[in-house]
DNA sequence: CATTATACTGTATAAATATATAGTATAATT
DNA sequence: AATTATACTATATATTTATACAGTATAATG
């Protein structure tokens, strides 16, 4: 299947939800009208390019005759690594650490990902990241204030909110009254940013 | 409900023989051809009697405006609707609601489940979910007490601990401290459960 | 630079479709 | 005996709808 346009995606999207909402599917014209075009073209086309990229089938000459086509799962491209948080001085991301693997559409969590992260302790309970969570952990260095990090302070990792208060010097606060800050200073202490939290799946 | 016919029975399974086959509602001559009337009105007043009788609806004007009343949210494989939380007075799990839908392996909780609720207010804020969060809901009954529920109080829906106290008294705990217990009399109040929680999903 | 894909507006029309009206016939209620 | 619901045929028509054709514009590609 060839890659989608956001706009396609749209299209996608509102065929769906009309859907749901009728119980059938929309006409051109429908869609238009939930997508703001101004002319069934616009419509059309978009359908015939979802259909030629195998996204959709449409019964010709039918009205309505529009119908998503259910697309493969397992694609190994969507198999995602979960990382168990072990004892201090293992290598995060060694195989060792990779718990199982679960399926998860691309871009769940709007943003891209890498792995997910299964979360010890409750030091960032009133985030609402809780013991056992997964977190959609972002490779990343692209890091703001309070940024939700994964981060690795000598062999150790921690989940954190992430504020840098100097040059030199980052705090790693946890978001539970019970723990305290840690201040990294990083002449001192040598501290690597693993990535970013973009998401979170709890199984109950 | 009243009583279908035989007939009507025939046409009703003929919608949902179709609707399974293409994916979209029949037509009154698409009804005649695979019932063998040789009249599209034959098919429109059987429509009207079901119609009637509350088991379809009919979308007036609409081509193919036809849907199998079932108060069930359904939803192709994989494809959840995210049923947002509305004011109160409003039937809830309404399709109106359905925000839009997410793609979502099976079985990607342990548990099965029907669709997303994206949580309003902190009122669970303790249990780790947060507002605009997506509570994967399973529609069941079977509930223990400590289960997450989806609770409906005359059109009121929220999301709180279930515990029956009492044979007739439930109390709906919110896992937040500025919020209180509601202790629902099941003589005095009507009580609907809509499911529980079995997973959740967070995008930052 | 020419070509192709995307992303639209605007207009037109043949085909698809819902739906009304006019009948016929049978069985079940009132 | 009269009414009502069911179960159809047959025909007609206004509306809905898909879909083609003619354009404009922009970005990407070879």
């Amino acid at each position: 299947m060839k890659d989608i346009t956001p706009q396609q995606q749209k299209v996608l999207d509102c065929i769906q939800v009309y859907i749901n909402k009728t119980g059938f599917p929309p006409t051109r014209a429908d869609i238009c009208r939930e997508l703001g075009f101004k002319s069934p073209n616009s419509a059309e086309t978009h359908l015939r390019a979802l259909e030629k990229k195998g996204f959709i089938s449409i019964e010709s000459g039918a009205s309505r005759g529009i119908s998503i086509n259910n697309p493969e799962i397992t694609h190994l491209e969507n198999e995602y690594p979960i990382v168990g948080l072990v004892a201090a001085g293992s290598p995060t991301l060694a195989s060792e650490n990779v718990e199982k693997v679960l399926n998860c559409p691309k871009g769940f969590f709007g943003s891209d990902f890498d792995y997910f992260l299964r979360v010890r302790g409750l030091s960032m309970k009133d985030a609402g990241i809780m013991e056992d969570d997964l977190i959609a952990v972002k490779k990343t260095q692209e890091i703001k204030n309070g940024d939700i990090v994964v981060a690795r302070i000598e062999d150790e990792v921690t989940v954190k909110y992430f504020q840098r208060s100097a040059p030199n010097i980052i705090h790693l606060k946890p978001a539970n009254e019970e723990f305290s800050d840690i201040e990294v200073n990083l002449e001192e202490t040598e501290l690597y940013i693993e990535g970013k939290s973009v998401g979170l799946i709890r199984e109950n």
